[in-house]
DNA sequence: TATTGTTATACTCTATAACTATA
DNA sequence: TATAGTTATAGAGTATAACAATA
C-alpha cells in the first residue's frame, strides 16, 4: 500500500499528521510520568498493567512488549524486587514461569490506570457521535477492517 | 481538570482510550522501523529530523526533547562520528556550538519523513469534514484552545 | 555569578549469543 | 531436537553531579 503525491502535500492531511505525531508524544510523556509518580519506569509500567489482566508466560510477556525474553528477565526481576510481581511454576509445563502481580501490584496497576487521565479527558467533551467516528478512524488507523 | 467517574466507565469512551493507546504504541514501533531502516535509533532520528528544520544550540535540542542536555552530548556525537551533524560555532555567544545536518545528514532526513507513511495511509480515505473534525479533536487532545 | 556544553557515573532498556532444564 | 527461561555481554538512552569556558 502506498500513499498518493497528494496525500503528501495536502495541507490539511499533513497538518493532522504533524497532530496525529504531537499527540503521540504528548501520550508518551504523560504515560511515563505517571509511571514515574509510582516510582516505575515505562517498560516496567506496560508489563504490570499487562500481567494484572492475567498473569502471563515470560515468553508471551516478550511477544506483547514486542521485545526479547532475554529483556523480560530483567524487567520482571526488578519488579518481583519490589514486591510488585511473582513468578509462579506453571503446573502443566515445567519449563515455564508465570509471572503474575502481587496484591500490591495489582494495587499499584490500578492506581497507575485511574492516573492516566490525558486521552480520556478531551473525550469527555465529544458527543457520542463524534466518539463513534472517532472509533471508526482509529479501527481504520490499526488496519481493523472488521467492526 | 478532572474526569467525571462516567468517562472512565462509558464503554464506548473505555475503548476509544484503548484504540488511542493501540495507535500511540503502533506508531512508536512504526518509527522505531523507519528510523533503523536508516540504520538510526529513535532518538537520532528524532533529532536529526528537527535539526533538519534549523540548525540548533545543544541546549534547546535538550529542551525540545525533553531530556538533560547531558545527554544530547553523547547523541550528538554518534551522529557526527557518522558525518550525518555537524558541530559550528555560534558567532554571538563563544559558548554555544549549533548543531546543524551535513547535506549527507538532510538527505537522511528527508529519506526519513518520506517513509513515514503510517499515520498519511488512512487519512487518505477520509473526507475533508472528517479530517476537519480529526483535526479539532487532536488540538483539543493538545489543549491548543485557538485555532 | 550565571550559563553552555562537556565529562563521569550509574541505572535501565535493548539485541545477540550461549547456556540449563525441561518437553 | 525443540522450546522456555536465564545469563553474559555490549551498545544506547537517561538523570545527576561536577567541571571548564564564556558571558
Amino acid at each position: 500500500m502506498t500513499t498518493t503525491p497528494a496525500a503528501r502535500t495536502d495541507p490539511l492531511t499533513v497538518e493532522v499528521v504533524d497532530l496525529i505525531g504531537s499527540v503521540v508524544a504528548r501520550y508518551h510523556q504523560e504515560y511515563e510520568q505517571a509511571a514515574a509518580r509510582h516510582a516505575l519506569t515505562g517498560a516496567q509500567a506496560r508489563i504490570l498493567s499487562l500481567l494484572s489482566v492475567e498473569p502471563l508466560p515470560m515468553r508471551r510477556i516478550a511477544r506483547a512488549m514486542k521485545c526479547e525474553p532475554s529483556n523480560v528477565t530483567g524487567i520482571i526481576d526488578r519488579l518481583e524486587a519490589r514486591g510488585l510481581v511473582e513468578r509462579r511454576p506453571d503446573p502443566a509445563d515445567r519449563r515455564v514461569k508465570l509471572a503474575a502481580p502481587t496484591r500490591e501490584g495489582a494495587r499499584t496497576a490500578r492506581s497507575l490506570r485511574d492516573s492516566l487521565d490525558f486521552a480520556r479527558e478531551p473525550l469527555a467533551g465529544l458527543s457520542r457521535q463524534e466518539r463513534l467516528l472517532l472509533r471508526g478512524l482509529l479501527r481504520r488507523m490499526l488496519g481493523e477492517d472488521a467492526g
